[in-house]
DNA sequence: TTGAAAGCGCTAACAG
DNA sequence: CTGTTAGCGCTTTCAA
């Protein structure tokens, strides 16, 4: 691969000229003298080679993003809006799945740091005390979280406890009592702050709370399945079901299906995050809608504005909308 | 933050043998040094620069990959596979979305070799020409694409072709003769492809093949709820209908459901993929499964393997098989 | 077993 | 406007 004195060579000019016009310096440059060196490295297909570029400047324009697992439609749309707007500011993203495993978050840190990432982005909040995340604070990188965390970094973040009330004042506006939950992984800090939102709204509406109207899931429509079951096999069977995201929701409606209980005949059904196929499942969901992409770009913008502007914003807060589908269409007469 | 300069000082050795230790070089060093500077890197929470590094090794343990969108589960999970084997092998992997716009592509590859990735997986055929990855023949990078392209490079495959005549032959088993098609983007190889099949099927069967009854989505929800709709409102209604992927194939399930039609009662549904909410949907869906995940990790141990062994095998195909689901449940017996 | 020195490909003063 | 020079932080001969 060519290098920067092989084009100077050839456009007879020293490498510090082709450096110039490469990078657009103020520094000026005779107009003919640049043609030359432009025509030149397209002649060659000449492209600097990063590596060296940001041994001197100390900007990769390289953010890694760490994050529990890609499959989940979640996680790949707050993805997908960090990689638009990284891509409109010529920042490359370099993504790590961590399975919520402490040992791989830190691993991941470690290779941030290794590879001189100029920003990181940590999403899916989880609850390890203070370390590895207070080992970020030491370093010159940017941080940002995307949801709670235990250290305070610039963050973009939901209201979950707002949100999962939501949910629950409009299941018992429709009259249900026998509310229940799927909760998320025991780790996770959206998840604790469902749960805090169901137990509010609870209370709010003079409804007992009892651990055993709560299972946990692991935000596969599997654990939403096996959780829907054993919830709906309970001898005072709850008539609505309020799941900690939409594919332990669909998992619940299909555990309903195979008990022979049709949604929302005999069970209503609250899903969260909103990922888009909520709206085509079959009944459509009615969930908390957590706009995942804005949540990516947000961050992602947070990221830049860290780098020139040293009074930008440090928390940013998005509302969660409670969109309301047919899965809790009915309303309860009995009871 | 500390370079291996100020290790070697206060470990009071060369910058060499922090070096050698760091790497675990062949070449000896004595024992107690070697404690010594690793306690003293310890101490330092020293990350030797991988810029630096990989300016000297020309190895970046860096794989750029570049699909059409992320937030399709079907890259996603091939993405995941990518990710779980280059976490083993030691690799980070820069992920870029396409959208399937030839500028981005080139783009993206770019930006590839300027930061030197090592190698580049590209996944989601595309019909341009020979020009975007022609390109990259030159490159010293090693490439791997998953899907049949238009250059010969290495290559993980699926029998697409095979994949829907699998899926026709299974609806012409079960009476269908009505059988339309929605198809995926027309830039996709994997669209020609499944189209291919299709019409094979139908020759096979002696059926009419008329153009009319091919519709072509984007991949999306959306598109195949659009699709279907067009497909279903015709004079002769299809009594069964085979997607490209799973997702169109749930937006025209509910395309049948607004149009008081039942899946699988008035109509049967086959998709594409198997993506993991297939076996959720109501009713689940028939459809072609293909190991999304295994096309990932099969992709990167390529990679991997091109670096080492010379004798590497250059294509990998994997074999597509039907999943029978309650979409296509119902006999036809009419007609 | 250890270290000195050269240099990877580039940018950034500093002169001219 | 152009070029010379000195590194960025590391690996790698080559000597000792």
């Amino acid at each position: 691969m060519s290098t920067m004195q092989d084009v100077a060579l050839r456009a007879k000019v020293s490498i510090t000229t082709v450096s110039r016009v490469i990078n657009n310096s103020p520094h000026r440059v005779n107009r003919v003298t640049r043609e030359r060196v432009l025509k030149t490295i397209k002649e060659m297909d000449f492209r600097p080679n990063a590596l060296a570029q940001g041994l001197i400047t100390k900007r990769t324009m390289t953010v890694g993003v760490i994050i529990p697992d890609i499959s989940n439609p979640y996680y790949a749309e707050i993805v997908r809006g960090i990689q638009d707007r990284a891509d409109d500011e010529g920042y490359a993203v370099i993504l790590q799945n961590t399975d919520r495993k402490l040992e791989r978050i830190i691993q991941h840190i470690h290779l941030f740091r290794e590879k001189r990432a100029d920003g990181i982005i940590f999403s899916g909040g989880i609850i390890h005390g203070y370390e590895p995340l207070s080992a970020l604070r030491e370093l010159s990188q940017r941080i940002v979280v995307i949801g709670r965390h235990e250290v305070d970094f610039p963050a973009v973040r939901v209201d979950n406890i707002g949100g999962a009330t939501l949910a629950i004042q409009h299941l018992v506006d429709l009259g249900h009592q026998r509310i229940c939950f799927i909760n998320g992984p025991e780790m996770s800090t959206s998840s604790i702050d469902r749960l805090q939102g169901f137990k509010n709204a609870l209370a709010q509406n003079g409804i007992p709370f009892e651990d055993r109207m709560v299972k946990r899931g692991n935000l596969t429509p599997e654990s939403g399945y096996q959780a829907g079951r054993e919830l709906l096999e309970m001898p005072d069977r709850p008539t609505a079901v309020f799941a900690s995201n939409d594919l332990m929701a669909f998992g619940a409606i299909h555990a309903a299906g195979d008990l022979g209980l049709s949604v929302p005949g005999d069970l209503a059904m609250v899903g969260f995050d909103n990922i888009q196929l909520s709206s085509y499942f079959n009944p459509t969901l009615t969930t908390v809608e957590i706009p995942m992409y804005n949540l990516g770009t947000a961050a992602m913008k947070m990221i830049v504005n860290m780098a020139s502007d040293n009074s930008f914003d440090r928390y940013q807060w998005f509302k969660p909308r409670l969109l309301i589908r047919h899965s809790t269409q009915n309303k309860v007469s009995r009871e």
